[in-house]
DNA sequence: AACGGCCTCAACCGCCTAGGT
DNA sequence: AACCTAGGCGGTTGAGGCCGT
């Protein structure tokens, strides 16, 4: 087959030799390409111009990065692909020094995976559907109800607010709640418990856990000082969108701002925990939350399985009563 | 050491678009 | 308007390297 600029002519295919690679520089160096179809015969090359220019586009270029990517040019690839998709010339004009071919090599070989491992969809990087993500679901529930175990187990008798400033990464947003509900954790009763989480994309770990306009009423003596840890790569709403669609970079305040209105968005509703100091009572309390791909078994109480997955995840407006239901009836 | 499976990445293929005739 | 060509781009392929058994 081959290209309808060199299909007439007997071109070499393949790796280019160190002595192709020689010519081409040298041609392109003293002359610049020009027009890439008259290429091959200037710079005495068997090659097709297309190939030349790819060559020269993708590895001789004076301006090429080596190396691997940074975790900077990392997060820049899956910010602008969340909004750009899989247009790769466009995402490559973000990271000086590195072409479209190795933005999507390292796409496909690298981000995607991780992406999939975060139960994330890497086409549209919003949450798998419940089926497809079992094992992701079931991390997130299970690390809500550690949280919860640990932030029980963490809590002094001062209060904590929504509005509690806990850590310079982490911006706890309220929740109005709709009704009145109490709850008790580990002795501690908890008047209408709302979700805390973090909303950045720090390197550093994310927090997630319960804040309260409530002061604990502490049923024995505790140390404590942080709230539950949650890995990075568990934190399932962390989002740092800096582009609009045409590729522009937002202002940050704006950004903010409209991130803020979108989680807000995403969260009104209620959390109401049932008996959960009946339920953490077999969590482990070592306040560390283990990585993707641990599968802690829920226990034999489905029902408890189905409130706290409702609680924690039709709030978000991601997922339904009934896909719960559903998956819960599947993964049995 | 041999083998097979998996991964990476350079290169190719084929389609699309813009510009020229 | 229709056709041709070059350049650009995203999807795909396959050689070679790595790693576990």
């Amino acid at each position: 087959m081959g290209h309808h600029c060199c299909s007439k002519q007997k071109v070499k295919r393949g790796l280019w030799s160190p002595e192709e690679d020689e010519k081409l520089m040298r041609h392109i160096t003293s002359h610049g390409h020009g027009c890439w179809s008259a290429v091959p015969k200037l710079a005495g090359l068997q090659r097709c111009g297309k190939s030349c220019r790819l060559r020269w586009i993708n590895y001789l270029r004076p301006d090429l990065k080596r190396g691997s990517f940074t975790e900077q040019e990392e997060r820049t690839i899956i910010d602008v692909h969340r909004i750009l998709g899989n247009r790769w010339a466009q995402i490559a004009k973000h990271l000086p020094g590195r072409t479209d071919n190795e933005v999507k090599n390292f796409w496909n070989s690298c981000i995607k995976k991780k992406l999939i491992a975060q139960g994330l969809d890497p086409n549209t990087h919003n949450l798998l559907s419940l089926h497809q993500n079992h094992n992701h679901v079931k991390n997130i529930a299970c690390n809500i109800k550690k949280a919860a175990s640990v932030f029980s187990l963490s809590t002094t008798s001062s209060t904590i607010t929504s509005h509690t400033k806990l850590d310079s990464n982490l911006k706890p947003s309220a929740l109005a709640l709709p009704r009145e509900c109490t709850t008790r954790i580990d002795g501690f009763e908890y008047k209408n418990p709302k979700l805390l989480w973090n909303t950045t994309h720090s390197s550093e770990s994310s927090l997630i856990g319960f804040a309260n306009d409530f002061t604990p009423i502490p049923s024995s003596s505790m140390n404590h000082s942080n709230f539950g840890v949650v890995n990075q790569e568990n934190c399932m709403w962390g989002t740092s969108a800096s582009l609009d669609q045409n590729g522009r970079t937002i202002a940050r305040q704006d950004m903010e701002l409209e991130e803020e209105a979108q989680q807000k968005k995403r969260f009104e509703g209620e959390l109401i925990i049932n008996d959960v100091n009946h339920e953490l009572a077999n969590l482990d309390s070592t306040g560390m939350i283990e990585g993707p791909g641990m599968d802690h078994s829920f226990d034999a109480d489905s029902n408890f399985d189905f409130d706290f997955m409702e609680a924690a995840l039709v709030p978000c407006g991601m997922y339904t009563s009934g896909d719960i239901m559903d998956h819960l009836a599947w993964d049995c």
